[in-house]
DNA sequence: AGTAAATTTGCAACAATGATGCGAAAATTT
DNA sequence: AAATTTTCGCATCATTGTTGCAAATTTACT
């Protein structure tokens, strides 16, 4: 069985072509994708709707989560663990290449704790580190 | 010299009546404002493309800043320190409350240094906590 | 394998968000 | 107070994301 089936069947989504193939795009692709990134850049050519439905549904079943960015983009990634694993959502820091652009997971890199002023109960915390990714140096 | 027009001037703006209104609810409000919130909160009936122009240009003079959020939505705020003193921008944490969606400045939490892999060369760094505000418990 | 049930797709239509050009209006400079 | 610069607001357009629904596909069942 291919490994892309094998991630949706292990998700309890329906084996079909366009999430197939997304999916592989994202296996393929070493960064995060941006809705646009998968309607221009996979050849295929998905009604628009299709890829936000199939984004949410990989969302909902945690195989791709979302990546906050400042300009009102967003960013989705497959992470090591969670394709291979299931749902393993440590969080971890993203770094933002200023150069390139490109949307990285530093699945080792997990995002430290702040101590907050009173009255505030953290609950989740994210961390996005903008700087030159290793391949525009 | 009202308070508004001060900031405006000091920060080399014309001082026109939406702007000084604009500036007046984000020194009002104690969250981050969208566009939206300005658009429809504020009372007065400005264009929309106003209100875009206007917080382009605060954000350009440094007077408001950008908060990223994974749901796509621009968050502006206004800080202590930058109304008061000009362009602090040493960066600080921002908190999302879980139940009543503010979004607030810890302008006393700096965001934590990370050690990142081989290769990467930080820049800045963004952090999100999301969790429950003093005024939601 | 073949059929029924459930899910997904794609189209149309719509809503929200954001950008641009340009003449009119307002603010600043002199 | 006139000239210059800047900003406003309207019209228009592009992009992004959502919803409803019929047709197509996938899955489950016998």
């Amino acid at each position: 069985m291919k490994q892309v089936e094998e991630i949706l069947k292990r998700n309890h989504l329906s084996v079909t072509d366009s999430r197939q193939k997304i999916m592989q795009f994202f296996l393929n692709s070493k960064g995060a994708l941006a809705h646009a990134d998968i309607e221009k850049k996979t050849g295929e050519n998905f009604d628009r709707v299709t890829v936000y439905r199939t984004l949410q549904s990989f969302v909902e079943k945690g195989i791709i989560h979302l990546i906050p960015t400042k300009d009102n983009s967003i960013k989705y990634a497959l992470c090591k663990d969670d394709c291979e694993a299931g749902h393993h959502h440590d969080n971890h820091v993203h770094f933002i290449c200023d150069e390139c652009s490109k949307t990285i997971c530093l699945d080792d890199v997990t995002v430290p704790q702040v101590k907050l002023p009173k009255g505030f109960t953290p609950q989740h915390a994210e961390m996005v580190v903008n700087g030159i990714c290793g391949d525009c140096k």
